[in-house]
DNA sequence: ATCACGACCTGGAGGC
DNA sequence: TGCCTCCAGGTCGTGA
C-alpha cells in the first residue's frame, strides 16, 4: 500500500488530529514480530517514549519520525497492510493490533498490520539518519526535493530498466510500485529502458514527472487499493486518478492505445506500448 | 557494485 | 458452502 503520498497523507491527517504537543503515557502491543520477523521493542519503546510529548512528525520517504522531546525519535514504517490510527481509547482494538501509544488525551495512536511488513523502533538520537534503516535512504522528492542532475548521475551506470531506478529506495526515497507506472507514462519512458539510456534529458523529464504525480496524489490524501487509510480511518481518493495502474484493457489517456501490464521483477507494471517510447 | 529472485505474512478474489 | 490458487502498495538476504 504505502507509498510516499500515503505516508505524507498519514502524517498530515496525524497533525491534523492534533498529535502534536500530546504526551505518551504507555506503549502497549501484541508482542508479535514485524519486518523480518523481529520482535518490536516494546519495552524499549516505552523506555522512550513515556512521559514524553510528541514535538514533531516528519517523513522521509516511506518512513514517518515521531520526534519526542528530550531527543528520541520514534520511526514507523508501514510496510505493505499498515495503518496508524487515532482511537479513542475505550474502542477495542481491532484485529492485528501491534503496537499502541496511549496518550494523555484518552486517544490512542495505533499500529495495525496484518502482514506484519511494517517495522516501529526507536532511534535514541535524533540525528536525521541515525537509525540503519534511514542510513541508505535516497532523497526524497517532496520533502528535499530531487537536485538537478540527480537522476542521470545515479542512472548512468545502471544496466537495469528504469522502473528499477524508481523503486530503488537508495536512489528515490518513496516512490513505489503504483507511482513508478504512474511516473513512467507521464514521462514517456518505457519502463524496461535500461536506466543508462536514459540520457540528461530522458532522466530529466523523469524527475518532473516524479514530482508532478507524487503532488498530485499527495492532494488526494493518496491512493487506497485496499487497506489503506488515514489516521482517521477515511481512505484516499487518488485511485479514481491513476492513468495506467491497474488498468489493462482499457484505452491510454493519451493515444487510446490499450494499456498492456507485464511483470517486472516479480512486480506488475502498467504501461502504454505506443506513446512510452523513450 | 548491480541485478533477479525468493522469502516473509495475511486476507481477498475468483475458479471449481 | 468450501477448498484451492493466485495476487497484493515493501523490504531484505542470497547467489550469480
Amino acid at each position: 500500500m504505502p507509498e510516499l503520498p500515503e505516508v505524507e497523507s498519514v502524517r498530515r491527517d496525524l497533525i491534523r488530529r492534533r498529535l502534536r504537543g500530546r504526551r505518551i503515557v504507555r506503549v502497549r502491543g501484541s508482542g508479535k514480530p514485524l519486518r523480518m520477523n523481529r520482535p518490536v521493542p516494546l519495552a524499549g519503546l516505552g523506555r522512550a517514549a513515556r512521559g514524553r510529548r510528541i514535538v514533531a512528525l516528519e517523513r522521509l520517504g516511506k518512513y514517518l519520525l515521531l520526534g519526542l522531546d528530550g531527543g528520541p525519535q520514534l520511526l514507523c514504517h508501514l510496510g505493505m497492510s499498515g495503518n496508524l490510527l487515532i482511537v479513542p481509547r475505550r474502542q477495542p482494538w481491532a484485529p492485528h493490533t501491534h503496537v499502541v501509544f496511549e496518550l494523555d488525551d484518552g486517544r490512542d495512536l495505533r499500529f495495525v498490520d496484518p502482514r506484519r511488513f511494517g517495522l516501529i523502533d526507536v532511534c535514541p538520537r535524533a540525528g536525521a539518519r541515525a537509525h540503519p534503516a534511514l542510513a541508505g535512504l535516497g532523497v526524497d522528492p517532496i520533502a528535499e526535493g530531487l537536485p538537478d542532475g540527480y537522476l542521470w548521475t545515479k542512472a548512468q551506470r545502471r544496466t537495469a530498466g528504469v522502473k528499477a531506478l524508481l523503486l530503488d529506495q537508495h536512489v528515490v526515497a518513496g516512490v513505489g510500485n503504483i507511482y513508478a507506472s504512474e511516473v513512467l507514462w507521464l514521462a514517456r519512458i518505457a519502463p524496461g529502458r535500461p536506466a543508462r539510456r536514459l540520457g540528461p534529458d530522458g532522466a530529466r523529464a523523469l524527475s518532473l514527472a516524479i514530482d508532478e504525480v507524487l503532488r498530485f496524489a499527495i492532494d488526494n490524501g493518496g491512493t487506497t487499493l485496499r487497506d489503506f487509510v488515514g489516521a482517521g480511518g477515511e481512505p484516499g481518493e487518488n485511485g479514481e486518478y491513476l492513468l495506467v495502474y491497474g488498468r489493462d484493457g482499457t484505452p491510454c489517456p493519451r493515444c487510446r492505445t490499450k494499456v498492456r501490464r507485464r511483470v517486472d521483477q516479480g512486480r506488475a507494471t502498467y504501461f502504454c506500448p505506443t506513446c512510452q517510447k523513450r
